[in-house]
DNA sequence: CACCTGTATCGATAGACGTCAACATAGACA
DNA sequence: TGTCTATGTTGACGTCTATCGATACAGGTG
């Protein structure tokens, strides 16, 4: 339940994080860029996780209490599954208050996520 | 060979293309919308896949030669089957000219997987 | 035509993954 | 303490997938 450690794929700077790698359209990537970058985007490769994150980034604070987001069509032990999945790629970070646990979206990872998939500014 | 069927999670509308799904901070995905998009990135969760289409993205003119782009560690086979799925993702498209074989990358899927992971215009 | 190079397909195999039922754990409350 | 609800973990099962060697196909060149 601990975040300990979390955002594997972020570094934090004081004042942001640092990307893990650079735009897709830079340069080819190395294969330790693939391998790291591959873990964020193979975590939003399945349906239920996809919806479970939407839920969450979408919620009301960007973060949302599993009950809130468990009505996805799948049984209680692979919403914790999935939810598992998305904190262990570093997409969610999870906190108990009371009876809930509440998952929460990292909005830099977000972004970092969306600079990836940026054309490179070619002379634009 | 052909591309007669790509694209599947973009809709060619006359002067652009309308993605398949809102930001993802936007709502909760719908099952379909998950399904659509969960192709897309799956199709860039693994290591070896993204190493390629990154060097396709990267490559002078958004296009590159197979035999530019083959030397990413595992065997000619398994390169050609990993292009395959990311030109059924939608994400590359292919073109024979002569020997070799060309694969392109669309600009406007990747714009549209950028847009997925926008955080929603919230009174920014 | 025969031959060579580049790329795709086939068939097999090992490992990863999604799913569930059963069980375990954590906190609230009586 | 006991019980109830919310969530996580375990173990098993079937399916998907990444990988390879062998082979097929396409196009150029002689």
């Amino acid at each position: 339940m601990s975040n300990a450690k979390v955002l594997p794929l972020l570094e934090p700077d004081g004042q942001g994080v640092t990307p893990c790698c650079p735009p897709l359209t830079e340069r080819p990537f190395t294969a330790d860029e693939a391998e790291t970058a591959a873990r964020m985007f193979k975590a939003l490769g399945d349906p239920v996780r996809l919806r479970l994150f939407s839920a969450v980034a979408s919620h009301e604070g960007g973060e949302a209490c599993v009950c809130d987001i468990s009505d996805v069509g799948v049984s209680q032990p692979t919403v914790s599954h999935h939810l598992k999945k998305l904190k262990e790629a570093g997409l969610l970070t999870s906190e108990r208050r009371g009876t809930w646990v509440y998952y929460r979206v990292e909005p830099s990872v977000l972004a970092a996520m969306g600079k990836l998939l940026t054309m490179a500014p070619t002379a634009a």
